[in-house]
RNA sequence: GGCCCCUUGGUCAAGCGGUUAAGACAUCGCCCUUUCACGGCGGUAUCAUGGGUUCGAAUCCCGUAGGGGUCACCA
């Protein structure tokens, strides 16, 4: 059994989409649960599109999620150049060898011909003109300098067919299918030619991409029949969508990996989601690290109709990891946040992580959810209303001065001793501690809900700011 | 428009001719509780549609509708 080989061929021109972060994934998946080799190569042939730094943001991408490639640009390999650009001269050479097979020929019709070609519905599709141009004249205008380039030459009759693993049996009408180009007029390659080529020199036995290619395919087949080239496995991958008719495109909105780590969504999370977009494991686990997706993974948990990515079950699975972190971790993680929040210079931001920790979903909403903590303003009295607890706003009147005390008595300004010491002096007093703390958190905070009990939020303040806060409350009962 | 493909709750999805049609997120309710959250328990909600085939169809076939993809010197 040949040794299974997969591979990731992104273009540079951007960031890296969760789409392409999935196919990569799905990928490298296949090739190690199968004990196989992961390459990536970077289709970089049209350089009009091509953006600075985007090859760099691939390789920080892939491995930052866990995807480590055998071959690539930047690893080395038997197979390389591992970059498109830089095998000009393979491609050069296999479309002359494609031409003496009669696969493809040369095209010298100018833009506005090819323009003139197009139909009623702006579909056009290439009349075959050059095919019949005598060998004589085709070796004279190309000895003379004529811009030209190559076309594949499809038959027009018939039809073709494969399997594909995931949709089935594809079947295309030859006559469907166009004589696209194979060699631009710059000598680069197409998209069309350039995979083909490199996916059987690289050694690729499993094509794994997106949909967008499944009627294409027919075309690449024939290739590698006029070649007398072992076709590859074809495995074609639903898309991913924004919504039930639009696609997840960066047209929406961040759908970049780079644009939710930034808002605070851990790698893992982020890679963890994306692979439950069209694909389940037959245990139904959604909470998987890459290894152990290596080892559930398999091509017929794979959906063929696309999915809908819900950034509402991304966050959940982003709050299951996050709850996973010891407070050491968290604290690290959400440290660069609290740095920016309001808070930065009041209180101790450790402490403030501990009590974020089980209650933050997302990183980046740190900031807003204890901003307001930074300074105590008026707020609605009725907030002292609890039903359960029997309190309202006379009853913090009349408690609100007795707290205070407690606050000023108390030997040690951590929450434990807070919690113990107030707690016992209610039950002395005949105070329902629950109705006491309920109160106190509403005054030091002014807030329904805060990321902690009363106790905790006055140790976070410190003794000084708590009773500052005690006092802008009672005044404000009057 | 031609061609290719798809269709199970709001979303991700199990299912592979006989099931009370799993599970997760979301949502609602209850419990726990010094708030919120976490956690626990429970509820609402799905086979696009019309015909077949079959003793029996979410599962197989055909049509219809809806959706996606593709028709470039982009990949």
């Amino acid at each position: 059994m040949k040794k299974v080989r997969t591979r990731f061929a992104p273009s540079p021109t951007g960031f890296m989409h969760l789409g392409g972060l999935r196919t990569a994934l799905y990928a490298y998946l296949y090739a190690k649960h199968n004990g196989g080799d992961f390459i990536l190569r970077i289709e970089d042939t049209d350089q009009q599109r091509y953006v600075e730094g985007a090859v760099e943001l691939i390789y920080s991408s892939l491995k930052e999620s866990g995807l480590y490639y055998d071959e690539g640009p930047d690893v080395g390999g038997d197979c390389g150049p591992y970059v498109q650009s830089q095998r000009k001269e393979i491609y050069a050479k296999y479309a002359k060898k494609l031409i003496e097979l009669g696969g493809a020929y040369y095209c010298f019709c100018s833009k506005e011909r090819l323009e003139s070609l197009t139909d009623e519905n702006g579909n056009r599709k290439y009349d075959k003109h050059c095919l019949s141009l005598p060998k004589e004249e085709v070796e004279r205008r190309l000895a003379a300098g004529e811009p030209y380039v190559i076309r594949q030459n499809i038959p027009t009759e018939g039809t073709s067919t494969y399997e594909d693993m995931i949709y089935g049996t594809i079947t295309v009408d030859n006559s469907e299918l166009e004589d696209n180009i194979l060699i631009k007029s710059d000598g680069m390659p197409t998209y069309n030619f350039a995979n083909v080529i490199d996916d059987h020199l690289m050694g690729i036995t499993h094509v794994i991409r997106g949909t967008e290619y499944l009627s294409s395919t027919p075309k690449y087949n024939l290739m590698y029949d006029a070649f007398g080239w072992e076709r590859p496995v074809y495995i074609h991958l639903p898309t991913i969508m924004k919504d039930a008719t639009r696609k997840l495109s960066k047209r929406y909105g961040d759908a970049n990996f780079d644009d939710f780590v930034k808002k605070g969504y851990l790698k893992e999370a982020i890679i963890n989601y994306v692979a439950l977009l069209g694909w389940a494991p037959k245990n139904n686990v959604e909470k998987m690290t890459v290894p152990e997706m290596v080892e559930l993974f398999s091509l017929d948990g794979i959906s063929k109709s696309p999915s809908i990515f819900d950034e509402v079950k991304l966050r959940w699975l982003n709050g299951e990891y996050i709850r996973e972190l010891s407070d050491g971790e968290f604290y690290a993680l959400a440290k660069p946040y609290l740095e920016s929040s309001d808070i930065n210079g009041l209180f101790d931001l450790e402490k403030a992580a501990k009590l974020l920790h089980g209650r933050t979903e997302v990183l980046g909403e740190i900031p807003e959810k204890i901003n307001w903590l930074a300074k105590l303003t008026a707020y609605d009295p009725a907030l002292f209303f609890n039903k359960k607890n029997k309190t309202d706003e006379n009853f913090a009147r009349e408690i609100l001065p007795k707290i205070k005390k407690y606050i000023e008595e108390v030997p040690a300004f951590d929450n434990d001793t807070l919690y113990q010491y107030i707690g016992g002096k209610c039950a002395e007093e005949g105070i329902k501690a629950g109705a006491a703390f309920w109160i106190m958190r509403i005054a030091i905070t002014g807030q329904a809900v805060t990321p902690g009990g009363a106790t905790e939020m006055a140790s976070l303040l410190g003794r000084e700011e708590t009773l500052k806060r005690l006092d802008f409350s009672i005044r404000m009962l009057g």
